[in-house]
RNA sequence: GCUGGCGUAGCUCAGUCGGUAGAGCGGCUGCCUUGUAAGCAGUAGGUCGCAGGUUCGAUUCCUGUCGCCAGCUCCA
């Protein structure tokens, strides 16, 4: 971008954001640590351009705005960055600023930081930030800025002073002995900085690049009180109780073991879970008009070579041999759908073809990057593959958003990140297609009235896609469904349709899948919902419990009842005593729990409680059946929405 | 894959400044016959992840390796 000279004749008049405050009648209170102006947070030691706006707000040091907190846990990213100073001597900082709920550090020392060294930092900190140093902010001539970090021996600044442009002034804060490069804003004193604490540490590359060298990153989180900090140590804790890792396993879902890093062994209950998920996707395919298919798990490596992944995705492929050939374990179906579309002549009166396999793939992933069910090395993905004419992809990536949206909505997902990813600067095809294929997206996307990001330059080499991606229990963010246009693939291995001209040409492919992985998906869905499944999904819906040794007769007999009403049931006749057994089927999540002793015999009734809810009378077994049957069903179809149990007792 | 941490009974974890280990829960047996989130007693479980090295002796110290955890990078 050209840029002007800038026409700086007169040093544009600024004001102390305490004189603004001042002139707008208000007093600088003590409790005040900066100031917003037009969406921009000024600290107190800033000036602030006279006419930046019209009203200038004070922010106060109980702010829960995230521009308030973010200047707070800057300040407490310097206090730790002081902190390690002043006990490791020859550090050397990094970068360090705020994160979504915190903050952190890279720090280069002659040897790596540990968790132990934690706590003494820690307690430097409280040190410093009893003190009460008051943060004071300084501009300085480039050379002045150069020559204080290079005195102070800090390499990874002077590299960042020499990207700061040229117009752009150099701001210093300094607390105490302490001073670090930053543009601020900051709080106005480190006695702000009393609900601080250190969380973790880790490994961190400078500027996120592997070739470069490796940092301590010591991760914190700052809050104003020490009340908000509990609370957010308290919410973390909620947090990691809806980890899937460990509800999968306690619920009877799944293990996974080190003899087959990253594959899952589903139980039972898990692989219902599964198939349930399975046969609802597929009931919803078929009424899209898509034709369920299965394709080989092994392909020789001459088709992946004529496919392009083996010299893009060769070292995440497992292979194996057998009489002198070699053979890839598929990472994807797409190549193999390519070879059920090539059978036959297609006609262009034959498109849209939609192609769906749960397509059981391997895909060779480093080893860090494992996590539960969330990225493993062996799924099984919804994926369908869409052969169309170019001038069907808007109404294919419109129905296919209507699709997914309806899906995540019956498993109880609402908020979806929708990102769309446009060209990259390496990529195959010609622009005309990448334009009109950019806009089949994005118009798809409006038409939906769906707000997403636009990732420029984040496409596949092949094509633009849009990404559907949904939060984990952490806030960590993990994609799911996909729809990817694909301008290069029919082409390369050669797939042909007959044009109303006669010609022949390559069809337009569609990638998409709405869950991404069943596994991935059935991990995000436990923690989603805290394994309480909506009743639908729930692996075992009903628990029949028989109060003594006298009735487990009758307990059978009601089990066998609701299983042949249905109804996912099972009878739980050991001998313990209620309390115990109700314990246990409470933590499998298991929704309805039916109990039968003298009273209800007697009676001919069944008193039921949800271990969600808690108890909720006695009922008649036709009454409870109706009850289970009237619970909602996914939909694509006539019928209401899930039951919803959304937190735990 | 990289950096750091961790790996002890089925699970959660304690312990050994180097002399081959212990608790709770769970399992089993018996008692109890149970009323809405853990009844009582007894009892059996372990090559201390795996392979080397140091040592009279290693689960403990060292090296390597595998796996797990956090982050980085990557990705469904």
């Amino acid at each position: 971008m050209a840029t002007q000279v800038p026409e700086k004749k007169v040093p544009e008049k600024t004001m102390l954001p305490a004189e603004l405050l001042a002139q707008g009648g208000m007093a600088l209170s003590a409790d005040v640590i900066g100031v917003r102006c037009a969406a921009q947070v000024y600290d107190l030691m800033t000036p602030v351009p006279q006419g930046a706006c019209e009203r200038i707000e004070p922010i106060h040091a109980d702010d829960t705005s995230s521009p308030a907190l973010s200047m707070l846990r800057h300040s407490a990213a310097h206090l730790l960055a002081q902190a390690v100073k002043a006990l490791f001597p020859g550090a050397q900082l990094a970068t360090g600023p705020a994160t979504e709920d915190g903050f952190y550090y890279d720090i280069a020392y002659e040897r790596p930081l540990t968790s132990d060294d934690l706590p003494a930092i820690e307690a430097r900190m409280a040190k410093l930030a009893a003190q009460n140093l008051p943060i004071v902010r300084q501009e300085l001539p480039r050379e002045e800025a150069l020559r204080l970090f290079a005195e102070r021996g800090e390499p990874f600044k002077l590299e960042i002073i020499q990207e700061i442009p040229a117009d752009q002034p150099i701001t210093v804060y300094r607390q105490g002995d302490f001073l670090d490069l930053c543009r601020g804003p900051h709080v106005p004193a480190t006695g702000l900085l009393k609900a601080t604490c250190l969380m973790k540490i880790s490994g961190a590359y400078w500027r996120g690049n592997p070739e470069n060298p490796q940092l301590t990153r010591i991760y914190g989180t700052a809050w104003f009180t020490q009340q908000a900090l509990d609370g957010y140590l308290q919410r973390l804790k909620e947090a990691q109780r809806r980890d899937h890792r460990l509800l999968g396993p306690a619920m009877e879902l799944f293990h996974l073991q080190e003899e087959a890093p990253g594959m899952v062994f589903w139980h039972e209950r898990g692989w219902r879970l599964f198939r349930i998920i399975q046969d609802d996707i597929r009931r919803r395919l078929e009424r899209h008009g898509y034709a369920e298919v299965h394709t080989p798990m092994l392909a020789d490596r001459s088709l992946w070579e004529r496919s392009g992944h083996w010299s893009l995705f060769q070292e995440a492929m497992f292979t194996t041999a057998s009489e002198h050939r070699l053979y890839a374990v598929k990472p994807m179906n797409c190549p193999c759908h390519v070879q059920i579309f090539k059978q036959g002549i297609k006609s262009y009166r034959d498109l849209p073809i939609r192609l769906a396999e749960f397509g059981s793939c391997h895909r060779n992933e480093p080893s860090g990057t494992l996590h539960g069910l969330l990225r493993l090395r062996a799924f099984v993905q919804d994926d369908a593959h869409i052969f169309c004419r170019p001038d069907q992809v808007f109404d294919e990536v419109n129905a296919f958003i209507a699709l997914l949206m309806r899906v995540y909505h019956d498993f109880g997902f609402d908020d979806v990140l929708l990102r769309l990813a446009t060209r990259p600067q390496a990529r195959m095809g010609d622009d005309a297609l990448w334009d009109r294929s950019e806009q089949a997206l994005e118009e798809a996307l409006r038409a939906q009235g769906m707000s997403y990001e636009v990732l420029p330059g984040e496409g596949a080499f092949y094509g633009p896609k849009i990404e559907f991606a949904l939060n984990d229990c952490l806030g960590r963010i993990w994609q799911c469904g996909t729809i990817q246009v694909d301008l290069v693939l029919p082409g390369r291995l050669g797939a042909v349709y007959v044009d109303e001209h006669s010609q022949k040409v390559a069809p337009v492919m569609l990638h998409r899948a709405i869950l991404g992985s069943l596994e991935r998906f059935i991990g995000i869905l436990i923690e989603h919902h805290a394994g309480w499944l909506p009743l639908w999904l729930a692996p075992v819906q009903a628990a029949v419990l028989s109060l003594t040794e006298r009735h487990e007769s009758a307990a059978q007999a009601l089990c066998q009842q609701l299983q042949e009403a249905g109804i996912r049931a099972v009878a739980d006749l050991r001998n313990e005593t209620l309390g115990f057994k109700i314990r246990q089927q409470t933590m499998q999540k298991v929704p309805y729990l039916l109990v039968l002793g003298d009273r209800e015999l007697a009676e001919g009734t069944v008193a039921v409680r949800h271990a969600f809810h808690g108890r909720i009378g006695t009922k008649t077994v036709a009454e409870v059946l109706q009850m289970l049957h009237n619970s909602p069903q996914p939909q694509d179809g006539p019928q209401k929405g899930c039951l919803q149990m959304e937190n735990d007792p």
